[in-house]
RNA sequence: CGGGGUUUAGUUCAGCCCGGUAGAAUGCCUGCUUUGGGAGCAGGAGGCCGCAGGUUCGAAUCCUGCAACCCCGACCA
């Protein structure tokens, strides 16, 4: 285990690689852009599929499994979702290799017939199967989420945030009409959202992308936005609005109640392993990962002290007793009895780690009945004694998650501005999200965008209605738009 | 794709300018002492010095080429 060397604040980029790597969660591998998540990492994405299936199951969907391969014919179906994509395709073209004087080469001679494509995202391959799986409404709605991974070969990559190959669930749902179609993208939406505030203990702003910023192939693109600690934003989660577009490419149709031949309607959305990036980023601190209760693997982590031998056998009795009452209340606890390191060194580990709440248990607590309990988030430390302990833990993993909460809501709300005037726009989008007032044009966007590499991450939804000045062209502006740098 | 950097022990790095056959810290192993905030001492293991050529009696070090990765941009539903 390596220390935490760079400070948050002196350069967020290395602090955040480092805390990476340092909390055991992930490390880059042999293969350019791609990484290899780490079982402890593993853990808390693991924890968030558990926490995400549960609710996709709730709201009626069901899983199932599609290619990793899209043949390239289908790929090149739907005009804008296709030039959204081609810029970062992995292509296979060959099936084979050979032995030419010892060395394997790429077989000339098994070139595939037709290339294919690395999924990047699976509309087109599951609109294709779907088109077989709907004849009447009577198979309407289709409700299926998809967990896989997918590839796509940006430029630059950062751990987490944007690597050429992510972990991911996709959604696709196919409907009778519009209106139903509109409300399961805004309902996986709220799902998210509900998700990120309660469960990751991220706020974040729900809102309608622009058509700059929309999926290709989309109709509308929603989304949850999240504000970092260094004030950029985070694209958390989307969910679009398909219209007809895809069910027009693969032509799929249904025949209605009327007996009247229709396009389908459908949606489509993802949260991806970005969102192991969101919850380093939003929470930690220059100990490392701060990890909120409902998503630690570790919720809570037992280090027993002692000199002598006999001292060990009461302790470690002691410590089994509450290992085994906190497990029986549901908790998850480790009992750190590795004889191999001191307590502090265990303190200082559990810390990088996030683990949100630490039990030490020593001689003097044996005598008192008491142990200290100290919480991640604060940094605090009491002596509680022995007297109703699980419920004591229960509380404060409550409150802890609450706090974690509250504190990140308290930054966002620190780093919210509402600007006027250009020369204010200009300093405080360096600082975090900025409500603005924007003319509606693509053109504007893309010149604001220019000046201050700011984009706008999204219009909140519910939006307050009201008349002003674009802040560039000053135009008229019936809303304001959120702005901000983004990761 | 531009700009910068890196490549030597498991890890982080020094050594290179000025060529002489490999170092530190940390981690790892053994033993003893330790254990309420990252323990101490003693002993030990561990390297095709990114790859391929070249110069030289001799190359981690000089020269040429190549590659990979990282960082900053550009790009990014």
């Amino acid at each position: 285990m390596e220390n935490q060397k760079i400070k948050r604040s002196d350069d967020y980029s290395g602090w955040y690689n480092n805390l990476v790597k340092n909390a055991d969660l992930a490390e880059h591998s042999a293969v350019k852009g791609c990484m290899v998540i780490k079982p402890y990492g593993y853990a808390i994405w693991e924890k968030m599929q558990q926490e995400l299936d549960r609710r996709f199951k709730e709201t009626g969907h069901v899983n199932a499994y599609f290619p990793l391969f899209i043949p390239k014919s289908f790929f090149t179906k739907e005009a804008s979702h296709v030039e959204g994509f081609a810029t970062e395709c992995a292509v296979v073209t060959h099936y084979r290799l050979k032995n030419v004087d010892g060395e394997m080469v790429v077989d000339p001679d098994a070139k595939l017939e037709e290339e294919l494509i690395v999924r990047p995202t699976s509309e087109t391959i599951i609109w294709n199967t779907y088109k077989g799986w709907i004849q009447s409404y009577r198979d309407l709605p289709l409700l299926v989420n998809q967990w896989a991974n997918v590839v796509r070969w940006e430029m630059r990559t950062r751990l987490f945030l944007r690597t050429t190959e992510f972990l991911w669930q996709e959604g696709h749902t196919a409907h009778a009409t519009e209106a139903e179609a509109v409300e399961e993208t805004r309902k996986m939406l709220e799902v998210y959202a509900d998700f990120a505030e309660n469960i990751l203990a991220v706020p974040v702003i729900k809102g309608v992308k622009t058509e700059t910023e929309r999926f290709a192939g989309a109709l509308d693109t929603y989304c949850i936005e999240g504000l970092m600690q260094d004030g950029k934003a985070l694209q958390m989660g989307t969910s679009h609005f398909l219209g007809q577009n895809f069910a027009k490419a693969f032509d799929v149709k249904f025949v209605s109640k009327e007996n009247k031949q229709e396009f389908v309607w459908a949606s489509s959305w993802g949260v991806s392993t970005r969102l192991m990036g969101a919850l380093i980023m939003a929470h930690s601190d220059d100990e490392g990962l701060v990890l909120p209760p409902r998503l630690a693997p570790i919720q809570v982590v037992i280090v027993p002290i002692y000199r002598s031998d006999e001292e060990q056998t009461k302790v470690l009795e002691a410590g089994d007793k509450i290992f085994a009452a906190l497990k029986a209340k549901g908790l998850s606890v480790k009992f750190d009895t590795r004889d191999t390191h001191k307590p502090g060194f265990k303190f200082a580990e559990w810390e990088l780690k996030g683990v949100p709440v630490r039990i030490a248990i020593g001689p003097r607590d044996l005598e008192n009945q008491t142990v200290e309990i100290a919480r991640r988030d604060t940094k605090e430390k009491q002596l509680v004694s022995l007297t109703d302990l699980e419920n004591k833990v229960i509380h404060l993993l409550d409150n802890i998650q609450e706090n974690i909460y509250q504190k990140a809501l308290d930054s966002r709300t620190e780093k919210t501005y509402i600007c006027d005037t250009w020369d204010d726009f200009e300093q405080k989008v360096e600082l975090g999200f900025v409500h603005a007032h924007w003319d509606g044009t693509a053109e504007t966007e893309k010149k604001i965008k220019e000046m201050t590499k700011a984009t706008i991450r999204c219009i909140p939804l519910n939006n307050v209605q009201e008349s002003g000045k674009c802040i560039l062209t000053g135009n008229p502006s019936t809303q304001r738009v959120l702005f901000a740098k983004a990761y």
